[in-house]
DNA sequence: CGCTGTCATGATAGCGCTACCATTCGTTTT
DNA sequence: AAAACGAATGGTAGCGCTATCATGACAGCG
């Protein structure tokens, strides 16, 4: 008895011990709303996924049904049967910098009006978290992944080499996996650092924060290093050991004037060390630029309000984020995608701190 | 031949058109594993999900196979098979504000660490579209879910009310769904006001942004009349019609100054709009706080670095995302939770703009 | 009238994994 | 010595949905 013969044809007789206790989940099934509505669940399926083709008058009744019951559509079945799943993985290194946020946003705004939800994860800088996330992410057969910066571990790059899906690689601009959206931090260094020396300034000091993990801040002084040295300057290098912050630009500021008492301007890894070095120097009564001129890197608004204005180079964030999320819908929808990687630029914005 | 008889019982059997082909996915699947490994699929299973369940040579041949094979996980099937998906919705409205983004980092280092990945969702402070966001999530099958604040649609709460999930209300403090972590506007909105009463202040105006959306910041509007009327005081409101930031703290000094010219102080909403309007009067040559005191909440680090520092209430964000969280881990583990509410506080900050 | 093509619909068979039960085997208990 | 027990493992049957193919209906056409 316990061996159930398999010539059994009709499923649906009352053997004794077969029919297994799962879970009842009381959840509205597909086949529920299917029923209710009188078509097959398939039907039901297309009346929900591709609206135009079934006929009006099932779609309608599929519609009411499921109103009607409260289905909510079981997405985790769905991508195991569909292996879609509208899923974007989006992996960043710091929530704290609001520059990834920025770009988070720009790519949520622009996902999810076309269906897709984030998964967000968060590497804090570390590149072997990196990895995890992107297996986890992996296992969620994610639609598309975008992570921070073109640097990765050798697992995490293997992982993803014999991935078959969108990669987009922000933040900085350079020969990348697959899709690439981001800026040239080198020239954005070069750029700083020639309008300080345009301005008359030699004694200048770059100060950056945690700079083998922002590696991106240390491109930005490799340009800065490279346009000082053309012009036979030294290009001294002060690093912090605290993430960026105003505490930490203050702090930088002080141990500048310690080291370097000559230095005439201060080239600062971002904004949030710019504008805390500048209102420590007012604090201090300490003009601005004449006894220290400082620049910045990001354009956050913040620059903009104090005084004197805080220059800083600015770079589209927001725009980052919109432009990866359109190239990746692009891409996901089988369109030809013409450019694997777009240059968003940055502008140099000129205040009176320098 | 069109008909195919139910009768046959080997279903491996060369029959011309039955087998399907379905899009072949390259990936390594747990059988594969299971069969490198020598054991039975579910045994592999149990290898990987619960550890102590097997023995230690299984175990090991199991975990060798998977480093071998590169094998990944597909956490959709696994979701599928066991409704258990690790995942947790995040619902915040908005990413522009920093105050969530800190919640939203306490949370997540506190869940990722224990394996659980969060799915963001952003409202932008519009109640219909977090139902639709909780619906999609629902669609998950989410482990849990986390929102900003208490108040939701009606489709909103009954569908989350027919959830049996643990739900976590997060930001505002009272009476939720489930869980709920956060703070008491109405008293935070009183403190500010009494300590401005204390100091001598009697013309004091409220200065909020979009105050039907940010209804936490009219919570505390309504805690600072409360303690003016109590005083037989005046409680005149400016609703800026642009989000908070610190250009809209630059323009709501300067609207305060022209339709309440008798204004000693100036209660903003929060610390954008009050560092705004600090640096705004700073540039406008105004003393702070003999011409105008400026007050403001959340206690971000800007107000610390502004000169005068900028008297603030700091709420605990960060650490309400990681209370947050160890409390819906409980819950998840099967703990008794003992309180369903918890207050986090605040705490006054009083620098020189007061 | 048969042939082909298009459209709407349905039956079936999985997607890759895990819950549920059953089985085995070695150990403890009565 | 028999019975009871626990630990390790495996067979089976889904989880809820959709890809694939099959079918039937109907239009157009020589």
């Amino acid at each position: 008895m316990s061996k159930d013969s398999p010539s059994k044809v009709s499923p649906n007789a009352d053997s004794p011990n077969t029919t297994r206790q799962r879970r009842s989940s009381d959840q509205v099934t597909l086949s529920q709303v299917a029923q209710a509505a009188g078509v097959s669940p398939i039907t039901a399926s297309r009346a929900l996924n591709y609206p135009d083709k079934v006929s009006d008058s099932a779609r309608l009744s599929v519609l009411q049904a499921v109103e009607q019951l409260g289905y909510v559509p079981n997405l985790v079945a769905g991508s195991l049967a569909s292996s879609r799943s509208r899923l974007i993985a989006v992996i960043v290194p710091s929530l704290i910098n609001s520059v990834f946020v920025e770009v988070i946003k720009g790519l949520q705004e622009t996902l999810e009006a076309e269906g897709y939800q984030i998964l967000l994860g968060n590497t804090d800088y570390d590149l072997d978290r990196e990895y995890q996330l992107v297996r986890t992410f992996l296992g969620w057969s994610c639609s598309a992944l975008v992570t921070a910066g073109l640097r990765h571990n050798k697992a995490c790059h293997t992982l993803l080499a014999n991935w078959d899906h969108p990669i987009m690689e922000v933040m900085e601009l350079g020969k990348g996996m697959d899709l690439n959206v981001g800026l040239d931090h080198v020239a954005a260094g070069r750029c700083m650092a020639s309008h300080l020396i345009d301005k008359g300034y030699r004694h200048i000091v770059y100060v950056g924060a945690r700079l083998s993990q922002d590696y991106r801040a240390s491109m930005r002084f490799d340009g800065h290093q490279s346009v000082l040295k053309e012009k036979g300057l030294d290009a001294p290098l002060l690093e912090l050991d605290t993430l960026g912050s105003l505490q930490a630009g203050a702090e930088g500021l002080t141990q500048v004037l310690a080291q370097y008492p000559h230095t005439q301007a201060i080239h600062f890894a971002n904004d949030d060390l710019a504008a805390g070095a500048l209102l420590a120097a007012q604090r201090q009564g300490l003009n601005v630029p004449k006894d220290i001129a400082i620049a910045g890197f990001n354009g956050l608004p913040l620059g903009q309000h104090v005084t004197p204005q805080l220059t800083t180079i600015l770079s589209p964030r927001e725009e980052m984020g919109r432009l990866a999320a359109k190239e990746l819908i692009r891409r996901l929808s089988g369109k030809n995608v013409y450019r694997r990687q777009h240059d968003v630029g940055f502008t140099l914005q000129t205040g009176g701190s320098t």
